[in-house]
DNA sequence: GCGCCAATGCTACACTATAACAATCCGTCC
DNA sequence: GGACGGATTGTTATAGTGTAGCATTGGCGC
């Protein structure tokens, strides 16, 4: 349990929990929708939850590389590609990295707060601020599809 | 005037103007400021202005090196970061491309709605969305400093 | 066995961005 | 005039991020 991240996870917690969750929330939706988390595909996704600040495509493949030696750039992104395509991670456009989603099975786009400090990058829900991200859309016929938001700044730990 | 884009680019307009506007407001926010808006940055602020939609670099590049033959990507980056920091550009994350701010002098991150049919990007200038921002930051004592909204679809005249 | 499809292997390449150091230009100070 | 200093640009090389395209594998139904 190295790096982790986001606000709560400043606190103390079990973050090996997080991963198991994430793993086994993973497990079910791939089972419920017919759709395969192979092994390469759970090995990415367990090591994008290695902490709670968004992991590199190439920082992935060197971890990757340790257990599947023949992994390769493509390996990664493909893998990366599906594991958002099923909602399981997210990109963090900013940063060109991933992060896993704490919201797995509900579609949505995210909200991140990512701290220019240490790392720690949290995932909201806010709803009033979906409701202003359509309503701002909605003013002009827009039809939103995908909304990346990303707030950089210093999480409460790392501003004192 | 080739092409265009935001919602209102679409309507007949006289981007030359556009261009026009936004060359003379940045040369005044410099000189202002006390800083040189040299004939690179001037002429790349022109590239990115050249329609709404936003530009890549290596796009730039190309251009810009029609009138200058030793421009390099560094020579085009260096450019960007200087019309970033003026706040006469923005980049947009989710494209890895630059587009000219329509409220320039005025410290903002900016909010995209982004049409991935026809490319077309408008700044749309929300305060309640920016509100939303502000207090989803505050609810979790984050010190926001830049916020990245960027919203992808379809545009009024691409939707139908 | 054979055809099919999804997933992976593999090579090469495209696109995006920066490091590092040299050269130039220009205004100031002696 | 000449030395200095800061800002800008020139130049080469390289780092970082992401895809194209085609071969191979392996399971599954027929
Ligand atoms: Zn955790
Ligand atoms: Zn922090
Ligand atoms: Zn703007
Ligand atoms: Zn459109």
């Amino acid at each position: 349990m190295a790096a982790q991240g986001a606000a709560h996870a400043h606190q103390t917690h079990n973050h090996r929990a997080c991963i198991e969750d994430a793993l086994a929330t993973a497990r079910e939706l791939c089972a419920a929708r017919g759709v395969q988390l192979t092994p390469i595909r759970e090995k990415v996704l367990q090591i994008v939850w290695r902490s709670h600040k968004p992991v590199g495509a190439y920082d992935v493949l060197d971890e990757l590389s340790r257990s599947h030696k023949s992994a390769r750039p493509p390996t990664v992104y493909r893998a990366l590609d599906f594991l958002m395509g099923e909602g399981l991670i997210h990109k963090i456009e900013s940063l060109n990295a991933y992060l896993g989603c704490v919201e797995a099975g509900a579609p949505h786009s995210g909200q991140f707060l990512i701290c220019r400090h240490c790392g720690a990058t949290e995932e909201i829900v806010d709803r009033k601020l979906e409701t202003a991200l359509e309503a701002a859309a909605k003013r002009t016929q827009f039809a939103a599809e995908r909304k990346v938001v990303e707030i950089s700044g210093l999480c409460a730990r790392c501003a004192s």
